[in-house]
RNA sequence: CGGGGUGUAGCGUAGCCCGGUAUCGCGCCACAUUUGGGAUGUGGAGGUCGUAGGUUCGAAUCCUGCCACCCCGACCA
């Protein structure tokens, strides 16, 4: 197939990193477990963020911003939260270097903190010692904020977009006066971010709950989406949580509320990281390169020209110059790759690495016939179009394309549900066919470590409105009154 | 933290066992011919062989220490 990418079927892990990598989007650092993201995966990325923005503006959040840092005490005074980031965070202890005399530069000693500062992880401790103060009465309710910020986890092991060390996300953070209006947010966001993630990404979702063992370290109920893989892997795609009062207990957040009395405010957070990045990738490419959804493609047309000599080809700019305007006014961005560095053939198999949704090829022939040579990138058909009403054959195009890869990957995911009703079949079917599959459940933490140790399977979610059905628990007998999902995850 | 691997030109590598100043491919630069699926020819540039020390007349090669990164697992978004 394409140069260097190792086939899918082959070893899907290495595929992976090939197409990170050859289609340009990132490569490692110097730093262990950090990644470069690199122009064109940033502006993916980017893509990602100014519909995500548009969203949380549109649902009545603001953006802010708050400090890297955050004092080490802030992290021990949620219980369950210190427990679930404690092993992974970095600790700035010192704030000075110095030359130690044989040319070496070394930290100052003397340059101790008194208290240590611990590089985000979250900011939940940070920004609800902030809120304190911004939270008085009913009437400071509700704050909704979002932060576009880097995190850092010291994972013992990272992979490209799915786990670094450092990451780029977001992070809603909001603060209410009653428990169900904190819980209707929470229910909100998940929708938000399902809603970006069907129909941008093009991936689609199953909207669940965490079990209590998978929950975010200090919130009380966990609302998670979860995509499937190529390889019959799950992906958490993005989380929201409702942490109830505990944090505004933590750290003394109080408000008076119209009746006067003393109450502790309610809270949720929310975020999707460049993780995503990671699901776009994996869910739609091939063993040529990436493949985008339109609607997220930086460069959504690209047009090669073909030409022997300077007159085709300033015959096929004219008409180029023409074409890019009338693309431009229907909100489809478009790159014209005259370089007369690359053949066309170069042109062709690099914009297929990198997943550009639409190629246009336009050579003398063409211009004699009035038309063009269309590729599309999802099912790598080309035909030959018309250049009246060029433009609006692609704008149909490339929604086509975006509802095209968007099915192939429900398709997917709607044959890689399957029901086990018993221990060894649920087992073989992980081991086989691999995917999600819904079984029943006796509900105890016990059961489900027993499940994930002997499996690698995780409850995944007990997804939103799901339809119960008396049945025993496929490991202990014990009754359930609905079937979960499980799989093996990322 | 365990297991495995790698470190030699921008990238990928050979050479190491058996010591004598580094091979090949891609890429890069120049020129020409090319251009409808990853062009061809000719010429050219590019190297602290991860790092520190040791053995030796001489080290990419032998010895010792150190460092870094990648992959697999445990942990996790």
């Amino acid at each position: 197939m394409s140069k260097g990418i190792t086939s899918k079927s082959d070893d899907y892990s290495q595929w992976y990193n090939d197409i990170v990598i050859k289609a340009d989007l990132a490569e490692h650092s110097s730093v262990k477990g950090c990644m470069v993201i690199k122009p064109y995966g940033y502006s993916i990325w980017e893509k990602m963020q100014a519909v995500l923005d548009h969203k949380f503006k549109e649902t009545g959040h603001s953006n802010a911003y708050f400090p890297l840092f955050i004092p080490k005490s802030y992290f021990s005074k949620e219980a369950a939260h210190v427990e679930g980031f404690a092993t992974e965070c970095a600790v700035v202890t010192h704030y000075r270097l110095k030359n130690d005399g044989n040319g070496n530069i070394v930290v100052d000693e003397t340059a101790k903190l008194e208290e240590e500062l611990i590089v985000r992880p979250t900011s939940e401790t940070i920004i609800w010692n902030t809120y304190r103060g911004w939270i008085e009465s009913y009437r400071d309710l509700p704050i909704l904020i979002n932060q576009w910020a880097n995190v850092v986890r010291w994972e013992m092991r990272t992979r490209l977009f799915l786990r670094t060390t450092e990451f780029l996300w977001q992070e809603g953070h909001t603060a209410h006066a009653t428990s169900a209006e904190a819980i209707e947010e929470t229910e909100k966001m998940i929708n938000v971010y399902a809603d970006f993630v069907e129909n941008w990404m093009a991936v689609p979702v199953v909207k669940g709950k965490k079990t209590a063992s998978e929950r975010f370290a200090g919130a009380l109920d966990t609302y998670c989406i979860e995509a499937l893989m190529q390889d019959g892997k799950a992906l958490q795609a993005g989380t929201s949580h409702f942490l109830g009062q505990n944090f505004a207990k933590a750290f003394d957040v109080k408000f008076t509320s119209k009746e006067g009395k003393l109450e502790h405010v309610w809270a949720t957070s929310w975020g999707v990281s460049t993780r995503l990045m990671g699901a776009l990738i994996m869910s739609h490419s091939d063993d040529a390169g990436l493949v985008l959804p339109p609607k997220l493609a930086p460069i959504q047309v690209v047009i090669v020209p073909i030409y022997r000599n300077s007159d085709d080809l300033d015959k096929i700019t004219t008409f180029v110059d023409e074409l890019i305007p009338k693309l431009k006014g229907l909100g489809i961005s478009v790159k014209y790759d005259d370089r007369d560095s690359q053949r066309p053939g170069f042109k062709f198999a690099e914009y297929e690495l990198k997943g550009v949704p639409v190629r246009l090829a336009i050579g003398a022939r063409d211009m004699e016939n009035q038309t063009v040579e269309l590729a599309r990138r999802d099912t790598k058909e080309k035909s030959t179009v018309p250049q009246q009403g060029l433009e609006i054959y692609i704008a149909n195009l490339l929604q086509e394309i975006q509802d095209n890869i968007y099915n192939k990957a429900l398709q997917f995911r709607e044959t890689h549900i399957t029901e086990a009703n018993s221990y060894d079949e649920f087992k073989t079917l992980l081991d086989t066919k691999t995917g999600f599959i819904a079984a029943h459940w006796d509900g105890t933490a016990e059961t489900e470590k027993r499940i994930k140790d002997e499996t690698k399977a995780t409850i995944r979610c007990i997804p939103l409105n799901n339809k119960l059905e008396d049945g025993v628990c496929m490991v202990t007998g014990k009754p359930s009154t609905q079937r979960v999902l499980f799989a093996r995850a990322y």
